[in-house]
RNA sequence: GCCUCGGUGGCGAAAUUGGUAGACGCAAGGGACUUAAAAUCCCUCGUUCGAAAGGACGUGCCGGUUCGACUCCGGCCCGAGGCACCA
């Protein structure tokens, strides 16, 4: 055995083992239990951060550690290749997107394959390859023809001066990234997936998911957002269309007094006809960026319309204003306003002096006023007519009822969830596989002319989009597959999210000619899936939503894609996220070269459990190399001094001998959890850390001594080899074995060696640690109690105070209370 | 603004079901070995009072429940993630 550990030799002549032996590539298996392992495939970005070391080595230990159990595991790996930063390195070097990208994934497999992770790289797909796309598209054309699949407007940031249009992150305080220009909102007409369709059953099936974690659950009802309201019509004197709104209080009804429209709203462009200042407003309006957390903490402002609203309750006149917090794309784009009731309207009831009448009071009858604040909670009516005296819920009915009878409004329910615009326009996505005919129409691509590959394109330094349409005549123009006219394609791509919603499901059939195969069937559900806490609403949601698009048909058979979700933290560097747009990540590539991959992969899962967020630091990957140097000194002592190959004699061991046996099967109990069960990586290192320095002071040279040293050092190896998988896979051969460690069995514990006579408890006086004893384990309640008073140190805090109650807690504790 | 999560020594953390707060590691200080350095090994290491034994205090802040609270409840402060075109 080699007296010094040198990792970088090591790693590449195991690496080199596992390649001969293709361990990881595996196939369907009718004796084994599948288990289907998944990390969030990476965006091919440049190089790996320490996000992607962190995501991947989890993945890898939860693998091997499925392997040693004995199962089936598949852990693939691939790209999601399509995207924005490739447009931009394109725009900003003067490569291609595709070269870039190819570039990136080339580097990236490499350091992936340098990490040591346990992938069937057989299985490795990139989403830009017309080969993934084209069921893609396929598959669109089936929701198309299924009518999942829509056109309509939507609003997107507009950049005047550019000419382009900006995803979210490129509009800087308003303003364009590039050029500092004010952004604009426009309403483009795009292409939406219909999630709705599906929004009870993604929100009913999260209960199915005892594997995911609550908060997840939580963030995606919320989310989905259901709520029990009543849509209601408002009659305008003169108009044949009425205002038609939904309010999940139809309770305050009473207490309306303006309604709220878009600016895009018909009654805002009819008033706006003829006020000129009213026109100039929803000019204005459109001076906004369209996140949602642009809109909600921007300056609510409005304009009267000075057109009025009936109500459809009393009869009274209602002013109409426009404001610009309302949105036409979401929901009916006008809502009703309660200023004594919701603290918005409130808000903006008070900056343009508009009435606030208190329609609920408290029910104990203790008042709330309106003066400051809206009153927002449920109550009793009052000032309400013939609803007085009915709770918000009575008056809920009521109202309902009453709306429903005059054929008014009805009962609905809504989603806060909105259909999914699946168009981009960008250059470095997959087609939207339509053609536009003047004289046919909206035309599907022909199943026999897919994929519609993306058009090989110069690179302008504005944007893509404007290039492709301008530029690019012979691929857009095309003749329509029905009339065979000329006709124009679609130069819209996917949204990204499109090939990250089944990519987890192509890794099963990824040979298929065609969409998914019959082993997609035996591998899904994912058991494990692991990735960022950032993608626990949109990714999700989308992958789950698309599980059920491929059930229905017909090409899974499950439900929900992930049985187990796994949510890592991010890491971070001086408190914010490691990002490269934030310019401050930290190259795993020099650790790796530095001190082997094992030390890396040790380090970064011993610094905290895996769904808390880590605070890199530089320093402690050099206590990671210590343990594994300290490691090796263990086994090549024991290995030099002749190692052992002998049976423990279990009738002739000593205490020490017992008392190290005890710990290190309490250890493998606590690993086996920790990895199974809790995966917390951090305590199972931990766990090994302690019994290596147990060891270290067990000096005991007796055959039986060695023996046990042996049983130890090999429970570590194994404990340790899902971990740093290479160290242990050649310390595995110098403690004598044949067969790679790899593909060994987990140890198992050995219960007798648990066993123990005496157990320590503590002892309390009132709540407080006073002192600790040791008990039989055979001691009756009355005997523990009465050793516990008898105590000194106890005794001393009793003094003469009169003992109230004795708690006693087996095997754990006593509080005396005095 | 809204939804979700987090806050424990100088630092990363542990305490799994309400039962010993700080395991394990980093950093720091002291020592051994060495001509020397590196490496390695040993000791100390929450704050405070004390010569020591030992005591008091201590898990973001305020309050509550309990024999007992890092853990449960209410209110607040700070930080992080997401908010539909970053992925």
């Amino acid at each position: 055995m080699q007296e010094n550990y040198k990792p970088l030799a090591i790693e590449q002549e195991v690496h080199k083992a596992w390649e001969e032996s293709g361990v990881f590539n595996v196939a369907e298996s009718s004796t084994q239990e599948k288990y289907y392992c998944l990390s969030m495939f990476p965006y091919p970005s440049g190089k790996l951060h320490m996000g992607h070391v962190r995501n991947y080595t989890i993945g890898d230990v939860i693998s091997r550690y499925q392997r040693m159990l004995g199962k089936n595991v598949m852990q693939p790996m691939g790209w999601d290749a399509f995207g924005l930063p490739a447009e931009n390195a394109a725009m900003k070097h003067g490569v291609h997107p595709a070269d870039w990208t190819y570039d990136n994934i080339d580097y990236m497999r490499d350091q992936l394959k340098r990490l040591g992770f346990g992938y069937d790289w057989s299985r490795e797909l990139a989403t830009c390859d017309p080969s993934y796309y084209r069921w893609e598209q396929w598959f669109f054309l089936k929701l198309l023809e299924k009518g999942l699949v829509y056109k309509k407007t939507a609003p997107v940031n507009w950049c005047p001066h550019d000419m382009t249009v900006l995803a979210n992150e490129q509009v800087i305080d308003g303003c364009c990234w590039r050029c500092d220009t004010q952004v604009e909102r426009k309403e483009i007409a795009q292409w939406f997936l219909k999630i709705t369709a599906y929004a009870d059953e993604l929100l009913e099936s999260l209960e199915t998911l005892d594997g995911w974690p609550e908060q997840v659950k939580t963030m995606q009802a919320n989310w989905i957002g259901r709520s029990e309201g009543v849509e209601m019509d408002f009659s305008v004197p003169g108009l044949d269309q009425p205002v038609r709104i939904y309010t999940t209080r139809p309770d305050t009804l009473m207490g309306v007094t303006y309604l709220a429209v878009a600016a895009e709203h018909p009654l805002a462009l009819r008033a706006a006809e003829i006020n000129p200042e009213i026109s100039a407003f929803i000019a204005d309006c459109k001076l906004m960026e369209t996140s949602e957390a642009a809109m909600e903490t921007m300056e609510k402002r409005g304009i009267d319309s000075g057109i009025k609203a009936i109500h459809p309750i009393t009869g009274e006149k209602v002013p109409v204003w426009i404001a610009n917090f309302v949105l036409m794309g979401y929901g009916t784009g006008a809502v009703m306003s309660v200023p004594a009731h919701d603290q918005r309207d409130f808000e903006f009831a008070k900056k343009y002096g508009i009435a606030i009448k208190q329609v609920i009071f408290a029910k104990d009858g203790e008042n709330a006023d309106c003066a400051e604040q809206a009153y927002t909670v449920k109550g009793v009516l009052r000032n309400s007519g013939e609803f007085d005296g009915l709770t918000s819920e009575q008056a809920f009915v009521k109202i309902a009822e009453k709306l429903e009878s005059e054929n008014n409004g009805q009962r609905k329910t809504n989603f806060r969830l909105r259909d999914w615009g699946v168009s981009r326009q960008r250059y470095w996505g997959a087609p939207i596989p339509i053609i536009y005919c003047d004289d046919c129409g909206t035309v599907p691509v022909p199943e026999k002319d897919l994929p519609v590959v993306l058009p090989d394109t110069q690179i302008n330094p504005v944007g893509f989009n404007t290039t492709r349409i301008a530029g690019n005549d012979d691929w857009v123009s095309v003749n329509c597959p029905c009339c065979g006219k000329p006709a124009r394609r679609e130069t819209d791509t996917f949204d990204t999210f499109m090939e990250s919603s089944w990519y987890f499901a192509r890794f099963a059939s990824s040979k298929a000619d065609s969409m998914l195969d019959e082993s997609a069937k035996y591998w899904l559900p994912v058991d494990q899936y692991i990735g960022g806490i950032e993608h626990a609403i949109l990714h999700l949601l989308y992958a789950r939503f698309y599980t059920k698009l491929l059930r229905d048909e017909g090409l899974l058979v499950c439900d929900e894609p992930f049985k187990k979700l796994l949510t890592q933290g991010m890491v971070l560097k001086d408190g914010s996220k490691m990002s490269k747009s934030k310019g401050n990540t930290v190259d795993p590539q020099a650790l790796i070269d530095e001190y082997g991959a094992d030390t890396v992969r040790l380090f970064i899962m011993f610094a905290a459990p895996p769904e808390q967020s880590l605070e890199w630091s530089d320093s402690g990957v050099d206590g990671a190399f210590r343990f594994l140097k300290r490691l090796w000194r263990q086994a090549y002592s024991h290995v030099e001094a002749g190692g052992s190959t002998q049976a423990i004699d279990k009738q002739a061991l000593t205490e020490e001998q017992q008392a190290v046996r005890r710990q290190l099967h309490q250890t493998i109990q606590k690993v086996s959890d920790d990895l199974g069960r809790r995966y917390t990586f951090n305590t199972a290192i931990a766990a090994n850390m302690e019994l290596i320095n147990t060891l270290s002071k067990f000096t005991d040279d007796s055959d039986n001594g060695k023996a046990v040293r042996q049983e130890a050092l090999e429970a570590i190896v194994l404990m340790l080899s899902p971990i740093v998988p290479h160290i242990c896979h050649q310390l595995w051969l110098d403690l004598g074995h044949q067969k790679a460690v790899v593909s060994e069995a987990w140890p198992q514990v050995d219960v007798t060696a648990l066993e123990q006579d005496t157990v320590e408890l503590v002892i309390q006086v009132n709540g407080k640690l006073r002192s600790k004893i040791s008990v039989s384990i055979t001691a009756s309640k009355n005997e523990v109690e009465a050793m516990a008073l008898n105590d000194e140190s106890v005794k001393r805090f009793i003094e003469d105070k009169p003992v109230r109650k004795v708690i006693l807690v087996p095997n754990k504790l006593v509080n005396i209370v005095v």
